[in-house]
DNA sequence: CTGGATGCAAACTCTTTGCATGCAT
DNA sequence: ATGCATGCAAAGAGTTTGCATCCAG
């Protein structure tokens, strides 16, 4: 994934508008199961499991399938809709924000939060460039304790 | 960051030793499959798989076993030894490197290296802060592309 | 001795694949 | 009409679990 992801980043409320756009665009087809994942992930806006969007999407449109559903956020992600995030536990989430942003991850519980603040990474991008490396994006995931863990 | 993790942080190399202290503190087995795989991932001093350890201490060891080799693996990251990494096409890798530092992820091959260079996390702590969590420590991920990968 | 660690095999979870049917274009 | 997307079921990869045996302390 190029460039392009940071540049052109669409508003998270048109995911699904920009999925049609999309597949209009590369011949595909605008499945009902289609628009329903888009619409759900444009609504809920957090990260989600792919079971989570099949859950929540088999209530709208019963008789989805997981693998049609793993199929569409893959789908969504090759087009850079959405983000595959990896927690560390390695379990899989989906993420809607496209806007550049990063991770609280409690070591505790295991939950994850948006972080807004901007990242200074020029000193990593320089030694990446250094290394023969043509860096894109830095992904930070900050390990700590969220506030109810915190307590305990 | 807290504390043990950059405080007493050790060589790489005495990683074997730094294990069995720990075992008979907490009056565990020094056995010789936890050993071996302690020296095989102080020797080697980079990113391998589960996989990797079995297949390479199965050389010396042979009749390890697999659930053995995680075992050992859950128990050196519990005790802040190897630190447990996950890319994104969702491996687990174990690192033995503890001092701090981050990766670069190539996006076309998934070559993971590391990089050398200070992290300003300044802005990512204090907003961690205001959000209620209490921040550890920082691991940033940069994606992009390998210079062989760059070249094609 | 004695309980914790091991090896084996099987279970488990999450994700992907193959194939026949059906629907968007 | 055409063939891509779907649903189902089954396979696949990677990791964990249960249990009898074994060995470090």
């Amino acid at each position: 994934m190029p460039s392009t992801a940071t540049v052109q980043t669409e508003p998270p409320a048109d995911l699904e508008a920009a999925l049609v756009a999309a597949l209009r665009r590369r011949g595909q087809r605008v499945t009902p199961q289609r628009l329903a994942v888009a619409r759900l992930l444009a609504e809920r806006r957090e990260h989600v499991t792919a079971e989570d969007v099949y859950q929540r999407v088999a209530e709208r449109l019963p008789g989805v399938s997981l693998p049609t559903v793993y199929a569409t956020l893959d789908l969504l992600e090759e087009l850079g809709l959405i983000r595959r995030l990896l927690t560390e536990s390695g379990a899989v989430l989906y993420d809607p924000e496209l806007t550049e942003h990063h991770h609280l991850v409690c070591a505790a519980c295991g939950e994850i939060t948006d972080i807004e603040a901007p990242l200074d990474d020029q000193h990593l991008r320089t030694a990446a460039r250094r290394q023969g490396f043509t860096p894109d994006r830095s992904q930070v995931v900050v390990s700590g304790l969220c506030r109810a863990c915190r307590q305990t």
